[in-house]
DNA sequence: AAAATTAACGCAACCAAGTTGCGATAAATT
DNA sequence: AATTTATCGCAACTTGGTTGCGTTAATTTT
């Protein structure tokens, strides 16, 4: 709680309520969140305009990464190992198809490709899909 | 053109004007379409919902596939290797962030990783960003 | 070749996710 | 305590895409 309100504070942003509240969540939580786990959990008095603006704010300081999500709906995860400065993400993501979550991959690393034809790569994502530790009952 | 029509006719599609049209346009694009592209080379007369309609058909049908798009956008590109009953694509793709196209680097293959803790992997993706060789000169 | 069938079309209306503008509120700074 | 400025919250809007449904036109049947 007081090492929430010092990430904020590190960072440039002010710790409201809401602010250190959605940090909280963040850090609770092992996978990822989509609006609508956030919207669920801080309860209706919280505007949608507000949560976007947070996780902007959130992402832009390298706070929180954006993950894949199945139906390409913002969905975001705690950074592990990014500096403020820059976020650092070479890791896989993993989709789940029955609970739909995303989940980070710190293990598994994107792997360098090499293109010969004269592309000039700056980024790159590996997604897996499929199902989770948790839904493999069926 | 024959050929078009036959393969709308092998997959039980109609062989209407505009469907002809538009997998006539996919055959003559290197990379992939998206739905503006679509839009502005058909001419206003044919509804969106026709577009969309008869994207959703032609990826049924395993004429085309979709490819990632920078903005999330629906964007498509032609089948190589896909047999009319199930898709295959393991190739990459690369988005470029100069001229938002996308394109499929079939000599790239999606590697296969393994998960140890359980996870059960269905589908894989590998997106590549950058600077495609005609964005090169900034 | 005409009639019947049904895929495909096109319009209108709708929906969901996300954005913009702006005045109000409340942290942080002086 | 006063000032400054980030954050909030409401309303209105935008964009990409979908649904319902009556009409048109391929295709199949007779």
């Amino acid at each position: 709680m007081v090492a929430l309100k010092q990430k904020l504070e590190e960072r440039g942003l002010r710790k409201t309520a809401f602010r250190v509240e959605l940090l909280a969540l963040f850090t609770q939580t092992k996978s990822s969140l989509s609006i609508e786990n956030i919207k669920s959990s801080v309860g209706k008095t919280t505007d949608k305009v507000t949560i976007y603006r947070a996780l902007d704010a959130f992402e832009k300081s390298g706070l929180i990464h954006r993950v894949p999500d199945k139906a390409n709906l913002a969905r975001y995860a705690l950074c592990q190992e990014c500096k403020q400065e820059a976020h650092v993400h070479n890791h896989a993501h993993f989709i789940c198809n029955v609970c739909d979550e995303t989940f980070c991959i710190q293990n598994v690393e994107v792997p360098k490709v090499r293109l010969k034809q004269g592309y000039k790569i700056s980024a790159s994502t590996l997604t897996l899909e499929g199902a989770c530790p948790s839904c493999q009952s069926a």
